[in-house]
DNA sequence: TACCAGGAACGGG
DNA sequence: CCCGTTCATGGT
């Protein structure tokens, strides 16, 4: 087992950062659903350690000042990535507007960071989270990881990898139904075999971000709220700003002027609102802000 | 019991 | 293009 040390030079909040509802690929050590406000446990993923194509198991925790993380790879650069540790939290505060709403949710959630989830994971996971929530959502994928992933080892710990596109299209609708996916199971099969036959959601990142988020609609039961997840949390596309119900509430407390009917035009309204650049980070925060009031 | 959850596909106007 | 309806499932 290999191990390593990443030193923070900001803030950080690792429980704030995976179990916000961003990122549905992770799973709590100790086994429970997120969402909750227990206590912090070491968290596991997995992942594809560069041109190896065997997956390979992650596990991270916070300790002082660092992050610690374990694999039977070198992972420092995959899991500074992919839990944002790279962005600065500073320039993308000073990038959004001095607004109550805002700065109220910076400072209520300081720490949280976008994550960078595996694009099919991404995709995936998000196909799923339609009308339903988060520990429902996080419920469904470690179903997912555990009836069809492929297991890997750490430290003599058994666990299983997130599915790939092949071994999701493989699944029957009834399979995945079996697994409480209800009327979101036929997509995320005819989605897995679209990726399994060469289409990949992550070469959308050679297009402006409009021109990607309708790209990313062809996979089905990927609307325009789905395509901004997918776009946020996986493609790093840090000014998309999915607008579900709690955005859409949002807008119509703090934000009216910038409901102008189309998702298109509402989206584009608020995210110049939002400071444009890093849009996306302050709807995370807000999000979580008043998901949690 | 009725309602809702980080919506999307589908049909009709 | 815009609108209403339908689609599972589990929690409250």
């Amino acid at each position: 087992m290999k191990r390593g040390e990443i030193p923070l030079d900001g803030p950080f909040d690792l429980r704030l950062t995976l179990e916000s509802g961003q990122s549905y690929l992770w799973w709590r050590e100790d086994g429970a659903s997120y969402g909750s406000t227990d206590a912090d446990t070491r968290y596991l993923t997995t992942t594809r350690a560069g041109d190896d194509p065997a997956p390979a198991p992650i596990r991270v925790h916070r300790d002082g000042d660092t992050v610690v993380w374990e694999s039977t790879f070198d992972a420092g650069d995959v899991v500074r990535r992919r839990l944002g540790l790279d962005d600065d939290l500073g320039t993308v505060r000073a990038s959004t507007p001095d607004d109550d709403l805002v700065e109220e949710a910076f400072d209520a959630h300081w720490g949280l960071r976008i994550v960078r989830d595996p694009p099919f994971g991404g995709l995936v996971s998000f196909i799923c989270s339609a009308q339903m929530r988060v520990a429902r959502i996080h419920g469904m994928q470690q179903r997912l990881r555990e009836t069809f992933g492929t297991p890997v080892e750490l430290d003599g710990e058994t666990y299983h990898a997130y599915p790939t596109p092949d071994q999701l299209a493989a699944a029957s609708e009834q399979e995945l139904r079996d697994l409480s996916l209800g009327y979101r199971a036929p997509y995320v099969r005819d989605t897995a075999e679209m990726v399994a036959n060469g289409s990949r959601p992550g070469e959308v990142r050679d297009e402006p971000y409009e021109e990607a988020r309708e790209t990313l609609t062809r996979y089905v039961g990927v609307g325009q709220k789905v395509a901004d997840c997918v776009l946020l949390f996986s493609l790093e596309y840090l000014q998309a700003i999915p607008l579900d119900t709690w955005m859409r509430q949002m807008i119509e407390e703090y934000y009216p002027d910038c409901d102008r009917g189309s998702y298109a035009d509402t989206s584009r309204a608020l995210r110049d609102r939002l400071g444009g650049e890093y849009a996306g980070y302050a709807q995370t925060y807000i999000f979580y802000h008043l998901r949690t009031q």
